[in-house]
DNA sequence: GCCGTTTTCGGCCCGACTGTTTTCAGTCG
């Protein structure tokens, strides 16, 4: 059972029992013990396997939750869980969904009505039975069967990228209102989550209704979810919410700070400043007794009132921030000026729609000083994959290229060549040897047993002319689950053999992420970023990539395509020190 | 249920908005 799985049954656990009522302090407890597990870079199963009493040694596991994952990997099931699920059927936890109905109101539709299914409760409001409950009139029936179609509209959450997309064009939108004086893009957007769920605007203006009303005529707003003094939400016709708050300008950073999030980032915030007799919320810092507003300009401001650095967005995650800033090691992240390298490409050779020299402008044209041509291999017929006789043809050519620029740029020759589903390259060793960089890749036999899959990866790093595992967890986001691999293992090979690891930057796979190129980063294992891209266009995922990369805390030492290619050359087949730093 | 540079018991972040109410509970972020 991995982490996932294991997270995703405390997670029922803690609606179920918030279905009941319980202690919210303890469903939360079971929530963070979720997430926790979830981010955990080492596996659940295994830590149980070899010492359960390491696992109250993770922050946020105590004895309940540690002594439930003991149950729950020896025994397939949590006693409590399958006492909940005999009172409350799972089907109730669909009514959580709708926008607007919370576990109180649920309940007493359960209670009083029966209701375990969205039909149910559909039928119950269009006979209008619904209003007859306390706590329930026309308004809230009204509301309840909006939301059930958007519940059932399974609006999954967008792909940064896309959410980038609107972030843009909300910002033009507003950009001619003139009562704003500062706009920001707050919450998962600008902690560049892979997915979210939402956009979050903030700006401060002295006019708020003005503003409003100008927010209020984007394009394709279907419906106005609520609108008060400071805060408006509008819903778009894909179901896409946008939320609006308006603050004055010495609330800024502390709007900011409050709205980017993450919840449980600030959790630990407002906590800190508890401690200090402080009180913090999106209007600034203010003394606990006197009220006396103290910060709330910028954020640095609120940070420093709190005695802490101000984090960059994409760690605020409550994951090892405090600790890492306490110790005085918080990262400086890469950026995207950083990389100097693209090494994993197609062109129309086989599945890309651009040739070499194409590429190869476009690359130059984005500041980059070298790429490597990494077209599929013989085995991926449906993109028509190089045998060796077409792969050498295609070297020549970018022998000849190369001579006819000079060494401004270069030119790699690689091949993103497959790991057979029985195992072993898809292309002989004496052919993989003349290759300047090997990615090898999974497309085949995805669905193979753990360990098949593993040992299928383990042997590709062993090979001596592979250079790098591409989309190692093979997952594509809101699609394909990962693999069912032993990640551990990878990095444990890939340490020893001195291989790196991609971080695919197309924004469907975003692949490793951020978690395990976290841990990829412990072990010292290089990543490289790369743009997998099939067209010119495609070069620019880079920038998705450099955001993962950011949240996993990783600075340009840690990327290997940051360096030039005879500095990166140099790393390859160098295995890794435990205690040692990639320099 | 978790946790401790005040604490092994007693806390656990905080405010906006809505709907159903006559002062507030529920939901959301």
């Amino acid at each position: 059972m991995n982490n996932a799985q294991i997270a995703g049954t405390f997670e029922q656990l803690a609606d179920l029992l918030e279905f009941q009522g319980a202690n919210p302090f303890r469903l939360r407890a079971y929530r963070n013990g979720a997430r926790t597990i979830r981010d955990h870079s080492e596996s659940i199963e295994s830590i149980v396997a070899d010492d359960p009493s390491r696992l109250t040694e993770i922050d946020g596991i105590g004895k309940g939750v540690a002594e439930k994952c003991v149950a729950l990997i020896e025994t397939g099931e949590i006693a409590q869980l399958k006492e909940l699920l005999d009172e409350v059927p799972k089907s109730v936890l669909a009514l959580l969904r709708i926008p607007g109905l919370g576990p109180k109101k649920a309940a007493i539709l359960f209670r009083e009505m029966q209701i375990t299914t969205l039909e149910q409760l559909q039928a119950a409001c269009e006979a209008g039975k619904v209003r007859e409950l306390k706590g329930f009139a026309k308004k809230t029936e009204e509301l309840i069967l909006q939301g059930i179609s958007i519940a059932a509209a399974a609006n999954e959450r967008i792909f940064w990228a896309l959410g980038d997309e609107i972030a843009t064009a909300m910002r033009e939108h507003l950009r001619p209102c003139k009562a704003i004086s500062q706009l920001e893009l707050a919450g998962s957007y600008r902690r560049g989550k892979e997915t979210l769920g939402d956009l979050d605007v903030l700006v401060v203006a002295t006019d708020p209704q003005t503003v409003m009303n100008h927010f209020g005529e984007f394009p394709d707003i279907e419906q106005t979810i609520g609108r008060g003094e400071t805060k408006m939400s509008v819903r778009l016709s894909n179901g896409f919410q946008i939320d609006l708050r308006v603050v004055p300008e010495e609330s800024f950073g502390a709007a900011l700070q409050y709205f980017t999030g993450s919840k449980d980032h600030n959790v630990v915030v407002r906590s800190r400043a508890k401690q200090r007799g402080l009180k913090i919320n999106e209007w600034g810092v203010f003394n606990a007794t006197t009220d006396e507003y103290i910060a709330g300009a910028t954020e640095k401001d609120v940070y420093a009132a709190l005695d802490m650095p101000l984090f960059p967005p994409e760690l605020r995650e409550a994951r090892r921030e405090f600790d890492l800033a306490a110790e005085g090691e918080l990262p400086r992240l890469i950026e995207i000026q950083d990389v100097c390298g693209d090494l994993h490409m197609h062109t129309t050779e086989t599945d890309g729609k651009a040739t070499i020299l194409e590429m190869m402008a476009a690359a130059r044209a984005q500041g980059l000083s070298y790429i490597a041509i990494t077209d599929h291999s013989q085995r991926v017929t449906m993109a028509h994959g190089l045998d060796a006789d077409r792969l050498r043809r295609q070297w020549e050519e970018i022998d000849d290229l190369n001579q006819r620029h000079g060494k401004a740029f270069t030119v790699l020759k690689g091949i993103e060549c497959d790991i057979l589903e029985a195992g072993g390259m898809d292309l002989q060793d004496d052919v993989l040897s003349e290759a300047d960089w090997v990615v090898a890749s999974i497309h085949y036999g995805q669905k193979q047993p753990r360990s098949q899959i593993t040992e299928r990866i383990v042997n590709a790093l062993k090979n001596p002319y592979v250079s790098c595992i591409a989309h190692p967890t093979g997952r594509l986001l809101n699609r394909r689950e990962p693999y069912d691999v032993d990640i551990e293992a990878v990095f444990e090979a890939a340490k020893t053999h001195g291989k790196m690891l991609e971080l695919n930057a197309n924004p469907m796979r975003l692949d490793l992420n951020d978690v395990l190129c976290a841990a990829a980063k412990k072990y010292g294992i290089p990543i490289v970023i790369s743009s997998d891209a099939h067209s010119t266009d495609g070069l620019a995922v880079m920038r998705y990539g450099v955001l993962q990369a950011r949240r996993a805390g990783l600075t340009s030492s840690d990327v290997a395509n940051t360096r030039t290619w005879s500095q990166l050359h140099k790393l390859i087949g160098k295995p890794v020190d435990q205690d040692d730093q990639v320099v």
